[in-house]
Formats: structure tokens, C-alpha cells, sequence
DNA sequence: AATGTTCATTTATACTATCAATGAGATGTC
DNA sequence: GACATCTCATTGATAGTATAAATGAACATT
């Protein structure tokens, strides 16, 4: 069924065999391929896939590190729950947003964002040095350019908040530019369909000024303003949908 | 030097070598034994570990998935930077906790959680089950008994936290469970001392009665609370600390 | 009947030997 | 000195074989 030939899994993606065999399996699982059907031995992938059994033991090894399966003699290898997959890894949230596009997937990224974002903003004001708060401030230069068309709103708007994550000084913090930066490339397949021009250059700016000013609090509330108005328009529109044009769905 | 035979790596820590290799590797790696030292060769590391090249090759595809490795051909396996390890990785956070103890770093969880459990809170006022809703009273319950030496402090206060991360209903803050757990873990070994009884049992019931009553602003306020009176505490004894029992550290 | 015990079987685990591909650095050539 | 070429250490990949671990069934024991 799902045979592949080595050449196909080299192409595909990654700089080696292994690789390859990682990317063709962990998106056939998260995509949920083996959800109703055993997984395979290492003797069959790597019969399927056409490679040999140490690539599949690597690739399985590497799928195992990341949470995603777990491999016991006599017993086979079997997919884990995917509460113990590691959604912060780089590869997994990929995996995750190539299979269908999923609105759920899309608030529970915003969720957390409202979480994280407004703290960074409100640490970046105590701990940034100069150099940090001048990337703030190119980042949203290049929002302001990319409103009349001089340069892309997207990557600008990425800029923006990935430099407030750097400026936070905190690790932790660092390890969600993945996730900011693709939920914000999903957010726009959805959001500025709806709402024209994201824009909200203004909301934006009061988050550089008070980071500037050093001034945590107010870096905090202008930043949680920011990615709660994102999820409020996602609410609306979910109910509109459920409401199926009948009824106006209220609440402002 | 970090000579090893092959039963030492079993017993370590994991089912088979390849675990116990990646369990050795992994720490010495976080604890920044190779810093100014090459890292060494697929071949040297089996040897330096008394197993065969297989088993290495595997540990060290399971050390590049969790971002601390990268191999090349001819270049030779290197470390990566810092900032890209996966440190939501229950390993990662292991050995990093395994080195010598940091107040720095346990200043970063807690300036992690002080983000995420307010905000995991409101989501559990709205979302959590009749179920959801017990299994954080229970913690609670847990708690006072252990005021009164009925039950485990630490353990309580775990279950607790943990019970609003599940009742949140975003899968991303369930990837939390375990830092929640081992930042509270680890500060015990700090706070407690200080401030004789942890308890607080009355910031925490304020958490439980707001989620009960599905008010989500109540409930992210009182667990704002709990984890930034932590983060307080712990700047005054840093504080206290610098000014070397001289000068009184102001404010309260 | 309930409870250990042995044993066969399946599957991951581990080792060895061997060759291919790669690419950084040394070497040579113009 | 710039450019091509060679070298070879190192990862990448395969094949074959042997071992160890987990499971369940058959069997023996109480």
C-alpha cells in the first residue's frame, strides 16, 4: 500500500535515508495513517520502504525520542498516545499542520500564545539591552513599510514577535519560535481572509513603547490585547458558522 | 577518562544500551563536559562506551532528534547550540536539573509558569468537566490533609497543578505537566526552607473556588498569585544574597 | 481449581564486517 | 594566487548472524 522505493523517501525530505524514512513516517502517523491498524515491525517498514533495517531502527529510534512511538521486543512497535508526543518539536508541529487544516488546532495555538506572549513583552521591558529593543523596533518598521506594500506583512509581523521572545532573556521562551512563527503563518490562511488588513500596526506600536520605556505592565496588557482580539475574532467566526447565517450571533 | 563498559550502561539508567548510552551522552553533553573539547567520533564513542557502532549511531540519532546533535560526513558529530535543544523534552529537563543546582534556572520555570498556569486556570473555568472540576478539589484536599501531616505536601501541591493543566483542554498545556512538576520539585528544595511551611492552601482554594464557578478572570488572578508570590520570593533572597547580610533588602 | 513453571515463538536488540557517499583540507597545476 | 584535483577520515547504508526479552500456551504442582 504505502510502498515506497528509497529513491522517493531520499528525495522527499532530508539530507539522508534516515531522515527521509523519519519525515514519511511521522507524518503518517500524526496524520493518523495507522490509527485503526497495527504499525508495522522493523522487518516490514523496512521491506515497505525499501531500505534496510538500520535506517528503519534509526528513523524508529528518532520517532521514539520525539515521543511518538515506543518499541518493546515480542511486543512490536506501537504508536504512543499523542498526549506524550513533544508538540514543541520542530518536526512534530509540522507534521501537525500538513495534515488537514484544523480551526481546533489553529485556537489552542493562540491559546498558548496569549499565554506566553504577554509575559516575553513584559520580561523583554526589564531584561532587553539596546540591540534587542532595536530589533523590536526594525521588526515593527518593517510592519509599518509592509503597509504600503514595501515589504511583507507576514515576515514583518514575525520579526516583531520573535524579537520580543529573544528579548525576554528567558530559554523557555526562545523555544516557542516555532510555534509563534507558524501559527502565525496559518493564522493569516484565516484571519486576513476575514479582516482585510491584519493591520493593528498601532497595537503594536504601544507594545514597542512600552517595552521601551521599560514599563512591564503596560508591555504585558497591550500585548495580551493583541492576541486576545485574534482569538475573539476566531470565536465569532466559529459561532457564525454553528449559527449557519440564521441567527446574528451576538456578543460584540 | 569516561570509560565505560557495556553493563555500567545498562544498569545506568534505561531497558536496553541504546537508552543507557543516550542517558549517559545526553548528560554529559547538558553538563557542558565536551565545552571546549571536540566531540568525539561515531567510532571513539563506542569504543570510549564498550559498544558496538550500531547502538552508538542509534543513541546519537535520538540525541540530534531532541536538537543536541547534528552529525555531517567527513565534519564529524558536533554539538549543537543551547538554544536549539528541545528543552520541553522530559530528558533534556532531567539532565539539565542533574547538573549542579541553579537558582537561575529555577527562576526561568518559574517565570515559564507564572505564564502558563494563570492562563491554564481561566481555560479550566470554562472548559473543565464535572470529572475535571473533582480531580482539582481533590488536589486541594490532598493539600490540607498534608497541613495536618495526613498526606504529602509535595505530591498534593503536584496534583493540584497538574489537574488544571489536563482540566485546560489544550493539549499544549499538557506538554507542561512535566515542567510544572519538576520546577516544583526542585524548588521545595529552596523555598520550603525559607519559608517554613509552604501551605498557602487559601491562595490555592481561591483557584479551585473560581474554577467552580467558571470565573475565568477570578481564577487566572489567584493563580497569578500563587506563582509570582514564589517569583517574589525568590528575587529577595537573591537579593538578600548580593547585599551579603551588610545591608536589609527593602521592600516587602 | 488455582497457581506456578517451562518452553516455544516472536520481535526488538546487538554485533560484525564491508562498502558507498561525502566533503573539508591538502596537494598540485596553470 | 586562483582553480582544479586528490585524499581520506567520517558518516551513511547494507547484510548477515546471534542474543535477549516479552508473551502466551502448554504443562506441572499445589
Amino acid at each position: 500500500m504505502i510502498a515506497t522505493n528509497p529513491r522517493d523517501v531520499r528525495t522527499q525530505l532530508g539530507r539522508n535515508l534516515t531522515h527521509g524514512m523519519l519525515d514519511a513516517l511521522g507524518r503518517t502517523i500524526v496524520i493518523g495513517e495507522y490509527e485503526n491498524r497495527v504499525f508495522p515491525t522493523e522487518a516490514e517498514l523496512a521491506k515497505q520502504h525499501g531500505v534496510s533495517r538500520s535506517v528503519t531502527r534509526e528513523a524508529v529510534k528518532m520517532l521514539t525520542a520525539k515521543g511518538l512511538l515506543s518499541a518493546r521486543p515480542r511486543q512490536g512497535t506501537i504508536i504512543q498516545p499523542s498526549t506524550s508526543w513533544n508538540l514543541f518539536d520542530t518536526d512534530v508541529l509540522r507534521w501537525l499542520l500538513e495534515r488537514k487544516f484544523s480551526v481546533e488546532l489553529l485556537r489552542h495555538f493562540n491559546q498558548l500564545r496569549v499565554a506566553i506572549e504577554p509575559e516575553a513583552a513584559a520580561l523583554a521591558a526589564v531584561n532587553a539591552d539596546n540591540a534587542e529593543r532595536k530589533a523590536i523596533s526594525d521588526g515593527l518598521a518593517r510592519m509599518q513599510a509592509a503597509e504600503e506594500g514595501m515589504d511583507n506583512a507576514l515576515e514583518a509581523d514575525i520579526a516583531f514577535h520573535v524579537a520580543i521572545l529573544k528579548a525576554s532573556r528567558n530559554p523557555f521562551y526562545l523555544q516557542f519560535q516555532d510555534v509563534v512563527s507558524t501559527a502565525l503563518r496559518t493564522s493569516i490562511l484565516f484571519t486576513n481572509r476575514i479582516k482585510g488588513r491584519s493591520a493593528s500596526v498601532e497595537a503594536h506600536t504601544a507594545v514597542r513603547d512600552a517595552i521601551a520605556k521599560q514599563n512591564p505592565d503596560r508591555a504585558r496588557t497591550a500585548m495580551r490585547k493583541i492576541i486576545s482580539d485574534v482569538l475573539d475574532l476566531m470565536d465569532t467566526v466559529q459561532l457564525e458558522k454553528k449559527s449557519a447565517g440564521s441567527k446574528k450571533s451576538a456578543k460584540k
